[in-house]
RNA sequence: GGAGGCAUAGCUCAGCUGGUUAGAGUACUUGCUUGACAUGCAAGGGGUCACUGGUUCGAUUCCAGUUGUCUCCACCA
């Protein structure tokens, strides 16, 4: 048997204990037709290679799940998420770039750039891998399998190619968010708007051959360069007859038309709306339907481009100020107001982003989302909670097409190829190298994939698809998805529309969202506020169990919780509680034979089984549907307060004792804490093993034992009852010696006056080392002068009279019965209530008559003994 | 503008399909080096479950509204 540290220290055992799982093989995930697939698909890591709060939650959710699971006899598998082709990867590697060698990716060119990010790519991956065994992830990663290598490139030109086929890719020309500083179009998902204070610029645009003139109002004079109309309401009598009539566009000369369009609000501003096609999605529309020429002013910087006459080449940001400037000097300019309103930012890198005209390639997402939304709604898929699937179903339901084209190199190059010489184009699992058509040579299109592309899928391309791989058969659909609700637009909506459509079957079953983890004062942990905790520094100071504590419990599922480092102090004490039941536990094996059987069970062996039962059973029910915290908090409670606080120091004088009453003990010790180890593993995995390799048990390791079931015949509800009674008692005496401040150490007889001998025989031992008594007496005439407890079936009588505080003691018991008194009433009024016993559950209303009967004799308890006190 | 969350002890939060003497951790008060643990043990104080109605025999729990607060989506020039 191996010795336990008497302190508590995981990092002295931690980084051996993972490493004995590896060798165990405990993580094993071949596909095994005798056992059930337990399929976990994970988000993918930040893009710093340093695991943060979040990722850290993710994981040990996903973890706890798992480890679950596998211990269940379920056969479970990782599938682990990458960041394989994002856009913030590129954008660090060329910031990096930059910063050291003064370069931008095109010095370097496509090939060299590439192999930079790749390189860089697998170092932070290296990295990230290390940091998750820290923290206890039974991820079995193959890094082989599971990054962008060819068979994931393969999937993704699979499935461009298919939903082009299908008519559900197309490329058009159309209004996207442009990012100047990552010189790339971004989907709608990835821009975050944020309220700033701008202005609105009233500007005067003179009507042709007239002296009249419309007034505008904008926030942004820069794109009147591009103007090609102003519209007013149809029905806006102002204006009508305007239209059709020309302006002279101010500074530019160009001559535009007055149009008429539904699509202005009469009552905003001046009625009046100038009309940019090239730079905002409602003109751009509006342009369609009134044929309006297209202007694009920008070039990819946000640089004013040669249609923009004399401000060519200036930055967005100067050319507004020379407009404004020359508006002014040309007494266009009518005033000028403050006005707060939206701005789109690119959420990687903050870049306020530029909506423009450009030629992208786009997803036809209604019909996708047609189906994506009748897997939901028929369960198909299930949020948990299940508020969430109204988000999702909200956003899918309103869903624009996704612009999946990016002006990138790091990612999956679009398997597009034109031909230059006659112009034809060919979408193709194949390179492509000379035109069928006209036989010159062909190119392939410049742009790559979003990431969420790709990443879309990730439940079936990683096992193997669009070959009919074993593992796809049996892995697929994957059990459950676990992540932060602020990725379900992102990932999760597009991996479940896209496992539908590539393999006829939603994704995963469950999809299981949790909250953020925010700082102490409900901050968002962030880089730039600096209020960021590295969850290795955590673990260094407090073991990654007392983290993965923290984190799994004391919140409901898809709330945000609050980090703070008193809450990990806490888990530790518990980590360390469980240390020192089994360091205990270990010095009292003294028997040969430990296996346990229901024979020889003492009163608080019955009452230790039955609640370990019940807890075995509620625990299992819970962390079947998810509820993580709630399972750990049962866990918590047993071990803490049934098992260490109670049932150790009740068996002690067994123990003690020696014998075969202390062998019983031992094996009921043995088996309920190796139960609670097992029930605690998936939570806490460092520990349990740990104290599992010492223990005399017979399953070679923690994380491979099975979870225990419900066991009937360890129910013992009399053994049960009677303990509940003492222990009742024992609170009672414990309460009034502290009241009296009667010392620990003086013993004092105790007379039990009782109907129930029963409840109370046999437990001299218990009352002796748990609550000061010496000798115990029952039905027995007490001496004069005793302290008197009123019990629930029992009169407790102790010889400390002359401790007794006459007064006190008086104020006290009719505290007592005033409290008893308004139970009673309680329960009466319930019982006098006609509706209550025809209507109410009939076990519920034999209670409520115990209780009444039970409050009654403590009435007439309590008052005797305050009349008592009075004669005194 | 649309949708959703939250409001329970000083603080952070549990409380699943209505019936509990409304809980935990932490903080606070008191007493304990009781042969696993002071990262501990024992005892205690502390809550009109935001407010107003409704449904019900019965509401912290379900419904509606009000107030406060947070978030997401859309976005009007």
């Amino acid at each position: 048997m191996k010795e336990l540290e008497k302190v508590y220290n995981p990092q002295e055992f931690e980084d051996r204990i993972y490493d004995f799982w590896v060798k165990e093989g405990a993580f094993h995930s071949e596909p095994d037709e005798n056992k059930q697939p337990f399929t976990i698909v994970i988000p993918p890591p930040n893009v710093t290679g340093q695991l943060h709060m979040g990722h850290a939650l993710d994981e040990t959710l996903q973890d706890i799940l798992i480890r679950y699971k596998r211990m269940q006899g379920y056969n479970g598998l990782w599938i682990p998420g990458t960041d394989h082709a994002g856009i913030a990867t590129q954008i660090k590697v060329e910031e990096v770039l930059r910063k050291e060698e003064g370069l931008t990716r095109y010095d370097l060119g496509r090939e060299k750039f590439l192999e930079r990010v790749w390189d860089w790519k697998k170092m932070y991956g290296d990295r990230i891998i290390n940091q998750l065994k820290k923290l206890g992830s039974s991820c079995d990663w193959d890094r082989e399998r599971f990054t962008m290598d060819e068979g994931c490139s393969k999937a993704v030109k699979e499935v461009f190619v298919n939903l082009y086929n299908k008519g559900l890719i197309y490329k058009g020309n159309r209004i996207i968010n442009w990012c100047p500083q990552c010189t790339t179009a971004l989907s709608d998902a990835e821009v975050v708007y944020e309220e700033q204070p701008g202005h609105f610029w009233h500007i005067r645009y003179p009507v042709k051959d007239s002296n009249e003139y419309v007034t505008i109002a904008t926030t942004r004079p820069e794109t009147l360069l591009g103007d090609s109309a102003v519209a007013v309401h149809p029905e806006d009598e102002r204006y009508t007859h305007l239209v059709g009539k020309m302006l002279i566009l101010p500074l530019v000369g160009r001559e535009i038309p007055v149009v008429a369009d539904e699509y202005v609000d009469k009552e905003f501003g001046t009625g009046c709306v100038k009309i940019t096609p090239c730079h905002d999605p409602n003109d751009f529309e509006v342009g369609k339907r009134h044929d309006l020429e297209e202007i694009l002013i920008m070039d990819g910087n946000a640089k004013i481009n040669a249609n923009g006459g004399k401000y060519k080449g200036m930055d967005r940001y100067e050319a507004r100020k020379q407009i404004v400037k020359d508006l002014e000097e040309g007494g266009y300019l009518v005033k000028i107001e403050d006005h707060t309103h939206n701005v789109g930012a690119c959420y990687r890198c903050g870049c306020t982003v530029e909506p423009m005209a450009s030629s992208q390639w786009f997803v036809k997402m209604q019909p996708l989302a047609e189906k994506a939304i009748a897997a939901v709604k028929e369960d198909q898929t299930q949020f948990v909670p299940d508020r969430f699937s109204k988000t999702y179903l909200n956003w899918m339901e309103n869903v624009h097409d996704w612009c999946i084209s990016r002006q990138l190199w790091w990612g999956h190059r679009i398997p597009a190829y034109y031909c230059d010489a006659c112009g034809e184009m060919i979408i193709s699992k194949e390179d492509v190298h000379t035109c069928p058509k006209c036989g010159a040579p062909m190119r392939q299109e410049e742009d790559v994939l979003d990431t969420w592309f790709s990443s879309a899928l990730w439940p079936f391309s990683t096992l193997g698809w669009p070959e009919r791989t074993k593992e796809l058969d049996y892995y697929y659909p994957t059990s459950v998805l676990v992540t932060g609700y602020d990725i379900i637009f992102f990932w999760v909506a597009r991996m479940i529309f896209s496992g539908l459509e590539q393999m006829g079957e939603t994704p995963f079953k469950h999809v299981l969202i949790h909250g953020l983890v925010r700082d102490s004062q409900g901050r968002k942990m962030s880089k730039s506020l600096g209020n960021g905790i590295d969850p290795l520094e955590v673990i260094k100071e407090y073991g990654a169990d007392a983290l993965r504590f923290t984190l799994a419990t004391g919140n409901a599922p898809g709330n945000d919780m609050r980090y703070y480092p008193e809450r990990v102090e806490s888990s530790r004490n518990f980590a360390n509680k469980v240390w020192n039941a089994a360091r205990f536990i270990l010095m009292n094996l003294k028997e040969e034979d430990l296996s346990f059987s229901a024979e020889n069970l003492k009163p608080e062996d019955e009452w230790i089984l039955t609640r370990y039962n019940e807890v075995v059973r509620d625990v299992t029910e819970t962390l079947n549907k998810f509820e993580i915290g709630l399972a750990l908090q049962k866990v918590y409670d047993f071990i803490w307060d049934l098992f260490c606080d109670w049932y150790i120091e009740l068996v002690k004088p067994r123990l003690y004792a020696g014998g075969e009453e202390s062998a019983s003990a031992q094996k009921v010790l043995l088996y309920v804490f190796s139960g609670a180890l097992k029930m605690l593993h998936p939570f806490m995995p460092f520990i349990t093993e740990e104290i599992w390799q010492a223990l005399p048990v017979e399953e070679k390791a923690c994380v491979t034992a099975r979870f225990p079931v419900y066991d009937s015949k360890l129910t013992f509800p009399a053994g049960a009852e009677k303990m509940e009674h003492i222990m009742e008692t024992i609170k009672a005496i414990r309460n009034r010696r502290a009241e009296m401040n009667v010392a620990h150490s003086r013993k004092a007889s105790l007379y039990i006056e009782t109907a129930h001998a029963e409840w109370f025989e046999g437990a001299e031992s218990f009352y002796q080392k748990l609550s000061g008594a010496d000798r115990v007496f029952i039905n027995q005439p007490a001496p004069e002068g005793t302290v008197k407890l009123v019990c629930n079936g029992a009169n407790l009588y102790i010889p400390f009279a002359e401790l007794v505080d006459i007064e006190g003691e008086i104020a006290r018991l009719t505290k007592e019965l005033e409290k008893a008194k308004g139970e009673l009433a309680r329960v009466e009024g319930k019982l006098s209530n006609q509706g209550f016993i025809a209507k109410a559950p009939a076990a519920l209303v034999e209670a409520e008559t115990a209780k009444k009967e039970k409050f009654l004799a403590l009435i007439v308890s309590l008052t005797e003994s305050i009349e008592e006190m009075k004669n005194k």
